[in-house]
DNA sequence: CGACGGGTTGATTGTCCTCAAAGCCTGTGG
DNA sequence: CCACAGGCTTTGAGGACAATCAACCCGTCG
């Protein structure tokens, strides 16, 4: 079984991972995804619990027109596909090559009902969840296109661990879906921001960024 | 102590509306709020659970510069202020005279961590508005204005118990702020489906709106 | 090589925002 | 009772920001 506290890196385990011994039932094994694979699908049946162990996962929903909102990316140690519910609430695909660790859903809730520890632990998690949602929610409502932007900056290298640059794993349109725009903006908005010395771009693909001013950035995130 | 699974109407308890007798810690008060008084700040410490008993609330987070998202709208029957966390993450007003009743929720936790159903009711509501933010985000980051407003309709229409029309508490500047428009476009949007044959408005002051064709602003909501 | 995926940049369009004016209703005070 | 102010809503005109459409560049891989 894996922490249930969502820590990071994963190599931290949480509060509860040395509760695994006499929790029997808490048998987790790991899987590989495909960079671009589906993990599970929006309305499917809740059967497991995912923890990323390395790679990264987006989870997003779909309208009927093919128009795409990613609610959030799922890094290493991140926990994902719990929703306290029957079924899925997004569909969750591997941006790259990733490995994750799984867990039943109902040994997790059958643990919960005798183990008060863990029952809060998926409170708090749901909890983290729910303030995440509620930050996008003014992102997607009111910030402009280039706070958006400054702000998933920051988001991500608050969550990627690397030193001093910013490896993201996503494409520009990931980006856009998580940011409620097209990929064209960001990749203005990313110019813009390079413009203004706020930050560089080092790997071949742009993807590598190095935050120079994150005060500037900061004070742009509104 | 009211209900902790959250119903509507509100005279219809919940499942816990039993258990007050022998939980002594559950003292509950009602209290009033007129129309426009903040019933809680964001960031301020997180004393109260509420229960909306009879009129309306919204919960808003702000930028600096005075921008607004209304997260939700809370209801006849609505819990809110439930952040299970040291500090509320909204600021809360009443929308129109308000009547809630309150509790500490200090005792709440107390009694959660002793009463499982208790515990799980607290996390089938978070999940609950979880949920709700999940969906918020797909509107607010990929509808269209009509889109926005035809959704915000159908989700009045399902929680406004009203007989065929809907009675909004609200202003239109309230609903653009929750659909992350500007209160023209609400206008304009509503004029719209006015003008499509699918809703007529009855009050003076347009709140009162009968939904004529429920499914062709099903249609619209993508 | 050539195709493809990913990224940037430019030109144009369109949706929604901004600014403005007017109507309606309510409440208040002369 | 009427005048008038203020809040709320609608509607119009113009503008701005982001979307769309399109071209091009670069690296990778078959």
């Amino acid at each position: 079984m894996f922490a249930l506290v969502n820590t990071r890196p994963a190599h931290a385990p949480g509060i509860l991972g040395r509760l695994t011994a006499h929790h029997a039932s808490f048998i987790s094994s790991e899987f590989h995804y495909r960079k671009g694979t589906e993990i599970y699908g929006e309305n499917e049946p809740a059967e497991y619990v995912y923890q990323v162990v390395s790679g990264a996962v987006r989870s997003y929903k779909l309208l009927s027109d093919g128009r795409r909102q990613i609610g959030a990316f799922h890094l290493v140690g991140d926990i994902f596909g719990l929703e306290n519910d029957e079924t899925h609430r997004f569909t969750a695909e591997a941006i790259v090559d990733t490995n994750v660790r799984l867990t039943k859903r109902v040994c997790l809730e059958r643990v919960a009902r005798v183990d008060p520890a863990i029952a809060h632990n998926l409170l708090i998690m749901t909890n983290s969840n729910l303030r995440h949602a509620e930050d996008h929610m003014l992102l997607l409502g009111r910030k402009t296109a280039l706070e958006r932007v400054a702000a998933f900056l920051l988001e991500m290298d608050r969550r990627l661990t690397g030193v001093d640059v910013v490896a993201l794993p996503m494409c520009r349109r990931d980006i856009a879906d998580y940011l409620g725009l097209t990929l064209e903006t960001v990749s203005r908005a990313l110019s813009k921001l390079h413009a203004f010395g706020a930050l560089n771009f080092l790997g071949s693909n742009q993807r590598e960024i190095m935050l120079v001013d994150r005060d500037q950035i900061a004070r742009l995130n509104a």
